[in-house]
DNA sequence: GCGGAATTTGGAACAAACACCCATGCGTGC
DNA sequence: GCACGCATGGGTGTTTGTTCCAAATTCCGC
């Protein structure tokens, strides 16, 4: 497990606060709470590892609408709801936004902790793939454009001598920006320039 | 939209399919009833374009057994789930396994409708995808195990050289394994083969 | 055992890619 | 203007991959 991950819980109950954070602390787990969306903002910085316990119903900034605003900054945080007074249509929703669990007061202690720790392992997963898709995305952010269309036209299966074909250039032009492709992407292979072509392609995919 | 999209529909009231047969085909979509889950099960083949309208409470398989039966099956058929008597932890449990929409009798005719579009779109998303990856992994069926362990390696990125190192086999060997995989694979270059590779790759590692 | 598929290996010629070297022209910014 | 990055392209040689060819071995099923 990640040593760093963090349970973060948002709640305005006092009381419930302390009673979660007890409860997820005995287990091992960090924990940090918040008593509100916006106390929570004020302290979170993507990067930080873990998961996100959320109540749906505080004054101020509710518990989905906190979702949807992480969702919209691109925050990958997995997301569990915790309602008193949750209905079907509810919990639907959070569940279409991505919530990885909504789970209703009062729960077994075990329900909220098995969630939890798939929401953290959930995290793990997904966290070291954004990472190297982020660091992709920068190397290919410091091609050229020249570089850059070589790099696609390369991916997609041309040989160099289609892309002079295609690009108006001379095979010889095309060799030179291929291989400046291949060093500033740090690619030992056309297999791994694939790769690295389809890991930032497949974000854009996803509607 | 495609056009032989069917709307499925499952459900043991006869009055509700009626109802619903009749809304849905209003819009202009074909639609197909079945009373039970088995029924539907007995005509349906994957492969037929559409979403399947599913009932929660039916005697003899229920909605929810007939979602994760079709999921075991490989089958990507979008679920809308409808239910009369549903609770929060019922539509959580649906939706975790991956059901489209979580509807409570009684709905709002739009909402179901705007539903089925969803679904119908994302049913077609979808397929043209599935379809490709099935192609695919069929022809990867038919390489032999040497054939697909060299293509294993050389989607990895390794060059026949290497390979012929990894495997203990000359590289004269590894190249007419390689050419064989080109062409069983029907892929006209290397970037071809390991876009293949990584599409079947990828179902692999949705848990 | 015999036929066939799978695996193995080699030769020769060719195409493609890579790795160096080199040079020229064109903007942008200091 | 001059330096720098960018795009362009030529030469030369090596490495790698492809495409023909042919052939030996093993193993499985009929």
């Amino acid at each position: 497990m990640n040593t760093d991950a963090t349970v973060f819980i948002v709640d305005d109950d006092q009381a419930m606060r302390t009673s979660l954070q007890w409860l997820i602390e005995a287990t091992g787990l960090a924990v940090q709470t918040y008593e509100s969306a916006d106390a929570f903002l004020a302290s979170y910085y993507p990067g930080r590892a873990g998961c996100l316990l959320l109540d749906v119903r505080m004054p101020g900034m509710s518990g989905l609408e906190l979702q949807s605003h992480l969702k919209r900054q691109g925050y990958r945080l997995p997301v569990i709801l915790i309602t008193g007074h949750g209905d079907v249509a509810m919990a639907v929703k959070a569940m279409k936004a991505g919530a990885l669990d909504f789970i209703e007061k009062p729960f077994h202690d075990e329900d909220l902790l098995r969630s939890i720790h798939y929401a953290l392992a959930f995290d793990q997963k997904h966290r070291a793939h954004d990472l190297a898709r982020t660091e992709i995305a920068g190397r290919i952010a410091d091609l050229t454009p020249r570089e850059h269309e070589v790099m696609a036209l390369v991916t997609e299966g041309q040989s160099n001598k289609e892309i002079a074909a295609t690009l108006g250039v001379s095979a010889k032009t095309v060799e030179a920006h291929r291989a400046r492709v291949m060093e500033k992407m740090r690619a030992e292979s056309l297999a791994e320039l694939v790769r690295m072509a389809l890991l930032v392609a497949s974000e854009t995919a996803l509607s």
